[in-house]
Order: structure tokens, then C-alpha cells, then sequence
DNA sequence: GATTTGGGAAACCAGTCGGTTGTATTATAT
DNA sequence: ATATAATACAACCGACTGGTTTCCCAAATC
């Protein structure tokens, strides 16, 4: 399944849980007691937050440390930076942003 | 119905669309000519924009364009913003902690 | 006034999502 | 060796999503 971080930080209790292990990694039962939710929940969350590599799981004995893939959040600023591009300079070149989205797209 | 800004980018038309009335405000006729689907779909996608205040119609004769509200971007950097805080304050505290060890060798 | 054109709204559909409950697996504790 | 604790995995469910098709409305054109 394809998965992208837009749709990773798109549900508020992923949101949530990234905010929560990026002041440092917990395990998913330690992350469940935060929410009104059951640990299997907060799993598939992180299932999720794996598959798009913004999370890391780290098995420790029987507990797993899932820690926070940093970099990843820089993919959200990386859109956020070609906005801006095009925004600041939209009276011109309509032409290539086109063929920018239509690459993008293949 | 609840519309954050978050679940409006998880889309990747959305996005796209996004992008393009960047450069300018765009009928969904115009916007669907740029997309493989329907012109309906297309006006859906604009309804979440608009439920989310990311888009503002303007009517103009039969037709309508769609314009950004570039504003409403920022909940997103706002979101970053917010995260970068919480990581760079872990880091802090890490050096905290080095200090008082360093204090404790003396 | 009839026709075309731009666009919204509703009904429907298959697929996905977020959640639950139940079961399986593995590491620690007794 | 057995019990317990931490977690994953699977099946199921109702709600939502993104899409299509069909229909309707209003503005422009003839």
C-alpha cells in the first residue's frame, strides 16, 4: 500500500503521537495511556507511521522503543518550501510548474 | 462535518490543486483539465478546500474561480513550528544533563 | 425563447480508515 | 516449567473517502 507522510500526519492522534515521541521514544503502551484509546489502536497508528519511515521501532527485551525519524519531517517543509516558490513568483511561468506536476505525477 | 487543514493536504490532487490556483485562481473546469478525472470530482476536492478555508470561490459571471487563501498555509509551518520546538528542547535538556554530569567529574 | 455552457447537488459504489475484540507470540518473573 | 506482561496480528464493523453518473440550475449565446 502506498503511503505518504501527508496522509501520516493527516489523523490528529498520529499528530499527537509524533509531537510525543519526538521529546523521546515510548513504547506503544506507554503512548496508549495518553489517549482514549486501546494499545491496538495506537499500534496501527504506528503501523502506519512505520510504513511511511517517520517512525523507528527498537526492540528492547520485550518492550519496543518506537523513536521519531526526524528527516522525515522534512519532506512536509519541502512542500512547503515549493509553495511558497511558486507563490512568490505566480505571475510567472505557469508553463513550468505544469510539467513540474506532470513528472511528478509519472 | 470537522475539516482540518491536515486531512485537506493528505490528498494528492489536493495538493496538486493547491499548487496550481498558487499561481492563479482557477475555474473547476480549468483545474479538471490538468487531472484523469471528472469535473464533479474536481468540485469536491474544491468543497473540502473550502470546508477548510485553504480556497475561497469568486464568482464571476457563470463562472466560478478559486483562489488561495495563502494565510491558512501557515497553520501548517505552525504545526512545524510547534514540533521543531519540542525536538530542539530535547536536545536541551540532553545538554542539561551533560553539564550536571560534566559538574559532578569537577 | 430555446440551446448551450459552467457549475453545484444527490445518489450510489467500492475501497479505506479508525476503532474494537480476540488470539498468538515472545521475553521476563516466579 | 508456568504464569504474566508487552506486543503483534487478524477479523470484523460502521463511518468516511474519492470517484462516477445523473440530474438540476443559472448565465450566456443563438
Amino acid at each position: 500500500m502506498r503511503r505518504d507522510i501527508f496522509q501520516a500526519i493527516a489523523d490528529p492522534t498520529r499528530r499527537a503521537i509524533i509531537l510525543l515521541i519526538a521529546v523521546q521514544a515510548m513504547t506503544p503502551n506507554a503512548l496508549a495511556e495518553h489517549f482514549d484509546t486501546t494499545r491496538q489502536a495506537i499500534s496501527k497508528h504506528l503501523k502506519v507511521l512505520i510504513q511511511c519511515e517517520l517512525v523507528k521501532p527498537q526492540q528492547q527485551g520485550r518492550q519496543i522503543y518506537y523513536q521519531l525519524e526526524v528527516e522525515k519531517i522534512d519532506e512536509i517543509d519541502h512542500w512547503l518550501r515549493q509553495f511558497r516558490k511558486i507563490w512568490e513568483s505566480r505571475f510567472e511561468r505557469l508553463d513550468d510548474l505544469l510539467t513540474t506536476l506532470k513528472k511528478q505525477q509519472q
